[in-house]
DNA sequence: AATAAATCCAACCGCACGACG
DNA sequence: CCGTCGTGCGGTTGGATTTAT
């Protein structure tokens, strides 16, 4: 038996909102807050919504001092550098750029700001990697598509994050994820130097030995696991949205197609980074 | 001018979590 | 400890709008 829902869903207006409806939310809440209980409010104020659906219209669109649309140069690298940190905790990314809320934020990730990033280096990727495999069946290509892009938007991403070193980004990190970074940063083992490495910094390197298939260097393992399903020591050293990004990409494009594996050759990963580098000095990124 | 395709974004949905009895 | 409830969050949907043909 599953939870009762939050609302009769026959008797709640979806869709939406009217004016009128939203003058009622907000002179109310205005007036008289939430009082900590947003399923009541709409009985209170005789508005035939969902608390959930009041919450939302309220933080996305009632509330005061909020933006729409016009997102900065400034808010873009803001965005991309705490999505390269964090991935995607829109609301702790959001929580970074007054005035932006998390479903904005979100959105404006999903339709721009990614193709953005991936625009520049699709065609970049066409002129210099595809052509050379023009020979490969339809098939192969439809099913590497999909994955192909993933793996671009994950490599533009780690260049990014090899750019913006964790010292130049910490200013934009909420603090309960500076804590958690330097936590996880002064876990781990300290190099020749003495100097521990940092944790996203090291997530690039063992990501990209996988991709390439050499080893880094001075390092041992490339592959996410040995023959016996046991982690490799690289993927344990990574924290858990690190490592669980890192089986997505990789186990996405072991199920869909072998071909994939093929096709993104050492070659291909140099080619990659080299253009990387052109599209973010490009958008205006300095590397 | 008409239509199709692409894009945008507000809103919905369902899950996870913490508070509380 | 357990169950219930309210809240917050991220992912997804679908209608409106814009752009391309």
């Amino acid at each position: 038996m599953g939870r009762a829902p939050c609302c009769d869903k026959e008797k709640v207006k979806k869709g939406p909102w009217s004016p009128e409806e939203d003058e009622k939310l907000k002179a109310y809440i205005q007036l008289h807050g939430t009082a900590g209980n947003w399923i009541a409010l709409p009985h209170k104020i005789g508005l035939k919504r969902c608390g959930k659906s009041c919450r939302l219209r309220w933080l996305n669109y009632l509330r005061p001092n909020i933006k729409h649309g016009g997102f900065s140069e400034e808010e873009d690298k803001i965005i991309c550098s705490l999505f390269i940190s964090i991935g995607s905790r829109w609301s702790i990314i959001a929580a970074q750029l007054p005035g932006r809320t998390d479903n904005d934020v979100k959105n404006y990730w999903n339709t721009k700001l990614k193709k953005k990033l991936l625009g520049t280096r699709k065609q970049y990727f066409s002129n210099n990697k595809l052509s050379s495999h023009s020979n490969s069946t339809d098939t192969a290509q439809a099913l590497t598509n999909s994955a192909i892009e993933k793996l671009q938007l994950q490599m533009q991403l780690q260049a990014l994050q090899s750019s913006f070193s964790f010292n130049n980004v910490s200013t934009l990190w909420p603090p309960m994820c500076i804590e958690e970074v330097k936590v996880a940063q002064t876990a781990q083992p300290p190099n020749e130097n003495g100097v521990a490495t940092p944790l996203l910094e090291g997530c690039a390197v063992n990501c990209t030995s996988i991709i390439t298939g050499k080893s880094p260097v001075g390092s041992g393992p490339t592959e996410l696991e040995d023959g016996g399903g046991r982690e490799v020591e690289c993927v344990k050293e990574m924290d858990g949205s690190s490592k669980e990004s890192l089986y997505w990409w990789s186990n996405d494009i072991d199920a869909k197609s072998a071909v994939a594996t093929k096709l993104w050759d050492t070659a291909s990963v140099d080619l990659q980074f080299e253009g990387i580098f052109k599209d973010f000095q490009q958008l205006g990124y300095s590397l």
